[in-house]
DNA sequence: TGTGTATGTTGACGAGGTCAACATCCTGAG
DNA sequence: CTCAGGATGTTGACCTCGTCAACATACACA
């Protein structure tokens, strides 16, 4: 983050923007992006924001938009590296995908919540959450092939998987699971069920 | 909905606050409901809501608990009356919870968005959720009884079961699932496939 | 070297949540 | 039966917030 240095313009607020608007995101949820709190955490005036965003709602879409992006990564990245059987790379995929909400709770849930983008379709947003499916799908048709798991319409597989790490996600993330569980074990056992359910 | 005949007092203002919010929720989602909106359409001030309710969350709380209380009855209801095998009428559980989330997108938004609730805890949330768990492990605790699925801890059987009726109901509330797909076929295909992955 | 455009700033407005002061009603003790 | 005090509503005011319009500044290019 390069010092603002008083200069009259500020560089690159567009990408300052969304950097600090996620910040704020994580330290205090998104009702606490304020156009006049991330203004002024900028050196910047309220109103600057909108030079560069029609309004509010479309900053956060950028924001969502870039969790998208970083998650999407991480369970890409986590492909290549990983040991261990094609199964075992599904299901760590998987628990990758919870951990990522865990770790990003206000972010995750502006990523999947409608009401605080409000209802108007976004389609760079559609499209980041497409691509996520997109590459499940790829991942699942690979298994098909191998005989790992039953060959059925991949989508709908992936669906189905993605509703259960979501599901799970969501549920951890708005507190609705029993703290003294073991994530972790919950996590495997979702995994579990879920391959072993697609399994013929 | 008794009319209201120009009396000072309402009668049961308290109680036609949650269904009114509830009726404004699903007409306009939850940023829909104002204050002063709210008053107006029962014919009473902006600031009468706080005579019953401490804040605004507090009524959307109280709006959500009644959700719940309303998808467990749902749930609940079901079981008596519906025939076939005993694996069939689980099923027939997760279709329910999935058309209720799909008949009243904002409510259950609401129910389980923890961000139009603002970060506090509020237990009788918790409490309204944690009943309908508590009904899935009886319901779980059965069929583990019948040798029909696996004997896990059912209480872990349970998370994940919700986790996956619930990450179901929820992207296709966002519309993150494709609008060509067969949604019943869906919802029975994610069912099938959990209830597969819980037998042993 | 100007000048038009991109980028920022300030003032103002309207919506919305909430509180304080005041009004009205209802209920139970005497 | 009456009347005082709590319960329930109302109005005015304040603060925060998103947003727009009018104005200021800086940068890039002819």
């Amino acid at each position: 983050m390069a010092e603002r240095e008083q200069t009259y313009h500020h560089g690159d607020l567009r990408a300052a923007l969304v950097e600090e608007a996620a910040a704020m995101i994580s330290e205090g949820g998104a009702t606490s992006v304020t156009m006049r709190a991330i203004g002024g955490r900028l050196g910047v005036s309220r109103a600057a924001p909108y030079r560069h965003f029609p309004d509010k709602t479309a900053l956060l879409v950028a924001v969502a938009v870039e969790g998208f992006r970083r998650l999407n990564q991480r369970l890409r990245g986590d492909g290549t590296g990983t040991p261990g059987s094609s199964v075992e790379r599904l299901r760590h995929m998987g628990e990758q995908y919870v951990r990522f909400a865990l770790e990003n709770p206000a972010h995750y849930r502006l990523m999947y919540g409608r009401e605080a983008l409000a209802r108007q379709d976004h389609p760079e947003l559609r499209q980041a959450a497409g691509a996520l499916l997109e590459h499940l799908v790829d991942v699942i048709r690979v298994h098909q092939q191998r005989g790992e798991i039953e060959r059925k319409a991949p989508r709908s597989q992936a669906y189905v998987a993605w509703s259960a790490v979501h599901g799970l996600a969501s549920l951890l993330i708005e507190r609705q699971i029993d703290p003294n569980v073991d994530v972790d074990a919950l996590i495997r056992q979702t995994t579990q069920t879920l391959l072993h359910g697609m399994r013929g």
